[in-house]
RNA sequence: GCCGCUUUAGCUCAGCUGGUAGAGCACAUCAUUCGUAAUGAUGGGGUCAGGUGUUCGAGUCACCUAAGCGGCACCA
């Protein structure tokens, strides 16, 4: 007998054998119904299968969402592959785990990649299985008998996997009906629990297996599982609205840059755009000084000689936009270059010349630590398959600084970083943010003891600032371990954009030194680190996280002064004027339209402040304000009211302490 | 770079099984001077991404190239 405590603390004694869908069923045939899984000792598992032990048991219903999603969707990946290899016969299986919003499923196309005119026809095969209901079974195997089974049905990446499995793990198939999957489970009692309304099929795509280039390429398709029909339409409808917020469409529809073939990857910012990103540069310029940063500006083009130096020659080179230093002849007998001694390259990174300033002069422990900073306009040449509007480009401005120190400056450095950065997303708009630490990844400087101490080091000043965190084994630099601060675009995606790296290996390999307190050289550690990362990036998420309608501080045109009529056109100018000397970005619509097309016209350019002048208030000299979002009640002010208001309203975040007092 | 898809006017999009391009918005001109989410009329505007081919004939079919989109891989 075993003995079974639930959740109420009553215990149960149970013959072996017994399932949880038999302790549902004893307590109540409505909970027998309701209770899709269970969680044994902590860990979920199969309704249907028996205690093995004295076991703590809670069962799962509808009601624990998280668990019972993430059932769903694993059975959701398990029903569109026995659909998938209906319909197609001899594609093979591979892996489909759930995702955040759904699942999906890994195929090796017997003739050709699926694609989605594929899906509807899928859909509805899924849709047969689940109405055909056939029990979901756990069964346990040998890893022979696995690897037997699929290498008979010609399952060869399923038999390649299971030969890989650790050795004491236990090995489990789950049968649906003559359909068989290695699959770990758990999964719902039987296919009919899914709800056949709640899931869509919504792209496909290419996959590496196992996620490595050098694999063959699979083909993915991706789904949405949800418990019901409603949950999958408010996704849905998510989805669409997250669309609209896109930073591609916002930044066409507001006229605040554009990207064109001729120049893929670097953006051309128009008069809008570029006003948003000078007042985000004066903010960080002004929060970098605060902070005890000097600024400088270093060269776009610099010999190979330092970035074969640096070692970002030997790991990046295809990534590097490089320039001959001398234009060769186009005389047919005119020498080739001789080699990578006679090339430069635009840079794509600031810190190898950070440490050429650094270099200047000699150092003392006592002007430690030095903090220079430069928005430093890089060069990447990444893959075309990488770039992604304006957040990731080829050519972008980073907020960037490096921080020459000693060892034991690295936890207030950090922890000053870390509050530094926080301060400056909460002023953006960014509560929820994810750190991460990415630590020593496999093509690396070769010198284990210090990436120990570097590791170590670095992951100890994180704890001190007591911010959670999450570590990316294998994704740091190539010369030290990074912390990552992460945000999300409109549709959960997620970008990194802060980041903080502890660097022992640059500084000597450039020649930084400085005179320490015995008088002797010592070489310094090097902090790379950004806050926003690139301007591009940055101005990208937050125009979707603002959808475009952001504070007004940002908001590239600040108000808009517009006539009723003609008669008001001279004072609608002066008011303009008046504003642009009070330092608000203001524009005047004289154009001879009527006011209600000139509010519907600049409301939904998200203007955040609309100004109307007719004859009354040109006579009057007030303005009617109208503030983004408002109805058509509005406000009359004098106009040098109005002006302070704008003005104090449109100050800075970290200006306003100060100023409004 | 890899897999799939897309590319028609400045923008958003129609264009059926091949017969020589259309709408709305925007723009220009004229009229209208109007009080808080679209005033009316008229007009201009396209080597249908680029190339090659099939065909009597290609926006439409095939192939190649490029860019973009969704993923994968990459991300100093």
């Amino acid at each position: 007998m075993f003995r079974i405590s639930l959740p109420d603390g009553s215990v149960r004694e149970v013959e072996p054998g017994t399932t949880p869908a038999d302790v549902a069923a004893a307590i109540g045939p409505g909970l027998a119904k309701a209770a899709l899984a269970a969680r044994v000792n902590g860990e979920v598992r199969d309704i249907m299968r028996p205690f093995e032990e004295d076991s703590e048991l809670a069962l799962i219903t509808a009601k624990d969402e998280a668990d019972a999603l993430e059932l769903a969707r694993h059975d959701y990946a398990h029903v569109l592959a026995e659909a998938v290899q209906n319909l197609f016969p001899g594609t093979q299986i591979t892996f489909g785990p759930a995702t955040e919003d759904g699942f999906y499923y890994d195929f090796a196309p017997k003739e050709r990649p699926f694609t989605e005119e594929d899906l509807p026809a899928i859909e509805e095969e899924m849709r047969r299985i689940i109405a055909r209901d056939e029990p979901l079974v756990r069964e346990v195997w040998t890893r022979d008998e696995v690897r037997a089974f699929f290498e008979k049905s010609g399952e060869t990446f399923k038999a390649e996997w299971v030969m890989e499995l650790p050795a004491d793990e236990t090995i489990t198939m789950y049968r649906s009906g003559e359909w068989l999957d290695l699959c770990r489970g758990p999964h719902l009692a039987s296919t009919g629990k899914l709800d056949p309304q709640a899931f869509k099929l919504t792209r496909v795509s290419g996959a590496y297996w196992r996620g490595d280039q050098k694999n063959a390429m699979l083909s993915r398709i991706y789904g949405t599982g949800w418990l019901n029909k409603k949950q999958l339409d408010a996704h849905l409808t998510r989805l669409e609205e997250a669309a609209k917020r896109d930073h591609r469409k916002i930044g066409q529809e507001m006229d605040l840059f554009h990207l064109q073939s001729e120049a893929q990857g670097s953006v051309f910012w128009h008069p809008k755009g570029w006003a948003m990103w000078r007042a985000l540069e004066a903010y960080m310029r002004r929060r970098l000084d605060n902070a005890g940063y000097r600024e400088i500006k270093t060269p776009q083009l610099l010999d190979s000689e330092l970035w074969v130096a640096s070692g970002h020659w030997a790991k990046f080179r295809d990534g590097m936009f490089i320039v001959p230093d001398e234009i060769p002849s186009m005389e047919e007998d005119a020498p080739v270059l001789s080699g990578d001694a006679d090339l430069m390259a635009l840079k794509p990174m600031n810190c190898p010349a950070h440490i050429q300033v650094f270099k200047q002069g000699i150092k003392s422990y006592r002007d430690l630590p030095i903090r220079v900073a430069e928005f430093g306009t890089c060069h990447r040449n990444e893959p075309h398959g990488a770039l992604h509007g304006i957040m990731r480009v080829r050519q972008f401005t980073q907020d960037d600084a490096h921080i020459f120190c000693t060892r034991d400056q690295v936890a207030g450095e950090t922890r000053a970083f870390c509050q530094l950065l926080d301060s400056v997303y909460q002023d953006l708009g960014f509560s929820d943010y994810a750190v991460k630490l990415a630590t020593r990844p496999e093509m690396r400087v070769d010198d284990e003891a210090m990436w120990d101490l570097a590791e170590s080091t670095l992951e100890a000043a994180l704890q001190a600032t007591g911010l959670p965190y999450e570590v990316l084994p294998g994704e740091g630099a190539f010369y030290g371990p990074k912390l990552e601060f992460h945000l999300k675009d409109a549709i959960g995606r997620t970008w990194q954009c802060g980041t903080f790296q502890l660097d022992p290996f640059m500084p000597s390999r450039l020649g930084a030194s400085y005179a320490g307190e015995d008088g002797e050289r010592h070489v310094p550690l090097m902090l790379h680190r950004a806050i926003l990362g690139t301007f591009e990036r940055f101005l990208g998420i937050m125009i979707e996280n603002y959808a475009g309608r952001f504070p007004l501080w940002l908001a590239p045109v600040q108000a808009v002064v517009a006539t009723i009529v003609s008669d008001a056109d001279d004072y609608a100018r002066e008011v303009a004027e008046a504003l642009d000397a009070a330092g608000i970005r203001a524009e005047a619509d004289l154009r001879n339209e009527k006011i209600n097309y000139k509010v519907r016209e600049h409301s939904l350019a998200k203007v955040p402040n609309l100004l109307v002048v007719g004859k009354r208030e040109a006579e009057e000299r007030t303005v009617a304000l109208r503030p983004l979002g408002t109805d058509s009640r509005q406000e009359v002010l004098p106009l040098a009211e109005l002006i302070e208001r704008l003005r104090a309203e449109a100050t800075p975040p970290d200006l306003r302490s100060v100023s409004s007092g």
